[in-house]
DNA sequence: ATCCAGGTCGGTC
DNA sequence: GACCGACATGGA
């Protein structure tokens, strides 16, 4: 085994479901294996049946980065045990059984997802790669070839508004920048939400312009580490009225507290299997 | 062409 | 407080 190879052992998990649902976005599937970048490393992953085998661009003499990244050692089916056992909910994870909530580093996760208001998930990925290539590290990608790391708070705090528009990030380059200097200059401290209890740490995402409620729990839950969290967007609200308030319309407050509660201590991954279900079902719309 | 996208903001009632 | 248009950009 080559030091930039390894094969970690991943039961009850679907790569595909969990690096292709949306709440990461710089994989890419080409040459039949998943290609991205976990921080200053570029990684290519490929599912043989309750296998992942990792290839790295550079020699690695710990992979707890990844295993970590990807969650390899969380126990799925205890926590799929913890959802509310009601037909929509069971439907919805007999659809993608195996999706895992990743572990994300939480400048990059808050960055994307103040770039992913009113984008389609396509576009989302689009305008970070652009931000990537133009203003992140470069790095040793597939065959010598150089990949991005994702650019840093710091990076992105000394760039002006122009040139994060170069990205087609539109209106949302004013947001971004404020973030980035918020939390290179100390002033949000994101690594420390964790800590936080999870009012506490949404209201001091909630600070920041361009972050919502949404937003903000997508954060938490993505590289926050409040499994509870519970993000609702267009799709998951789709979700709750169909399922759960027979198709009517309910306020957006009514369906958060609604969320809250109902699906338990692990909320946030049962809200990550309504949404890439219902995706799933639209079919055409998930072309990338 | 027209609509709409993993929302949020600032201004109205 | 709840409702509503604006916001950049580009896929479908």
């Amino acid at each position: 085994m080559k030091l930039n190879e390894a094969v970690f052992r991943a039961r009850d998990y679907d790569l595909a479901a969990t690096l292709g649902c949306g709440q990461a976005f710089r994989w890419e599937f080409r040459d039949n294996r998943w290609q991205g970048v976990v921080g200053e490393n570029w990684v290519a992953l490929e599912q043989r049946g309750h296998t992942i085998l990792a290839r790295a661009a550079k020699p690695q003499t710990d992979w707890r980065w990844l295993e970590n990244y990807l969650q390899i050692h969380v126990d799925l089916p205890a926590i799929l045990a913890t959802f509310p056992q009601d037909a929509p909910m069971q439907e919805a994870v007999a659809r993608c059984l195996g999706l895992r909530l990743l572990q994300q580093e939480p400048w990059e996760c808050l960055a994307s997802f103040i770039l992913s208001s009113t984008k389609q998930i396509v576009q989302i990925r689009q305008i970070v790669d652009r931000l990537c290539a133009r203003q992140g590290r470069p790095i040793v990608g597939l065959d010598h070839e150089t990949a991005f790391a994702f650019p840093t708070a710091e990076q992105i705090a000394a760039l002006n508004e122009s040139q994060l528009r170069e990205c087609r990030m539109g209106f949302r380059a004013p947001y971004l920048l404020a973030a980035a200097r918020s939390v290179a200059g100390g002033e949000l401290a994101l690594g420390g939400l964790r800590r936080l209890e999870l009012l506490e740490a949404r209201a001091r995402l909630l600070q920041l312009t361009g972050v919502g409620p949404k937003i903000a729990d997508c954060v938490l839950l993505f590289a926050g580490g409040f499994p509870n969290a519970f993000p609702v967007d267009v799709w998951v609200m789709r979700a709750l009225r169909q399922s759960y308030f027979r198709n009517r319309r309910v306020p957006l407050a009514r369906l958060r507290e609604f969320s809250s509660t109902y699906f338990g201590p692990h909320g946030g991954l049962a809200q990550q299997y309504l949404f890439h279900s219902l995706r799933l079902g639209e079919g055409k719309k998930l072309s990338h």
